[in-house]
DNA sequence: GCCAACGTTGGC
DNA sequence: GCCAACGTTGGC
């Protein structure tokens, strides 16, 4: 069992989205950035729990809770020309990007912002507020998510 | 909207 | 295999 960290935009896809969903599931696809698939494609697993993440809006941070119910799984876009996704190299023998399903747990009464997040030295480590950083998946530490969860 | 930081591409 | 050019991310 592991923690992790999954940004989204939520002017393309909010934890309110994820709510309307039927039975509030549905897939993490579009991921297009390496080390980000190969930890949805090798490292995570079913149960795992993940920050849902607010990024590029007016106050980015962490939403809720959401859980990995379907493991690491060819992400049909990339084979959709049609999708903004497509990724003319990839073919079903070959796919080379991965998505997994997710579930709600759990909305925060209130974000808690990045800025907030910046000022806890337990999350020091974290890439997540480390300058620069523009991974859009990440892996917490157990203490790093007890001490999140102690923010809310 | 700006721009720093980063990842990817492709010529050589 | 290097690295310049380019595109993208994402905070501010």
């Amino acid at each position: 069992m592991q923690y992790w960290l999954m940004k989204s935009e939520p002017e393309t896809y909010s934890i309110d989205d994820l709510i309307a969903q039927k039975k509030q599931t549905d897939y993490w696809d579009g991921v297009r950035n390496y080390q980000a698939r190969n930890m949805m494609r090798d490292q995570m697993s079913k149960g795992d729990l993940a920050f849902f993440y607010h990024s590029n809006c007016k106050i980015p941070g962490i939403a809720g809770i959401i859980k990995i119910v379907k493991t690491g799984y060819p992400d049909d876009t990339q084979f959709d020309p049609q999708s903004k996704y497509y990724d003319f190299k990839a073919t079903t023998d070959k796919p080379r990007w991965y998505r997994v399903d997710v579930k709600f747990v759990k909305k925060f009464k209130e974000i808690i912002p990045l800025t907030t997040l910046k000022q806890n030295p337990a999350l020091s480590k974290m890439a997540l507020v480390q300058k620069g950083n523009r991974l859009s998946i990440m892996p917490v530490t157990e203490a790093q998510w007890h001490a999140i969860l102690d923010m809310v």
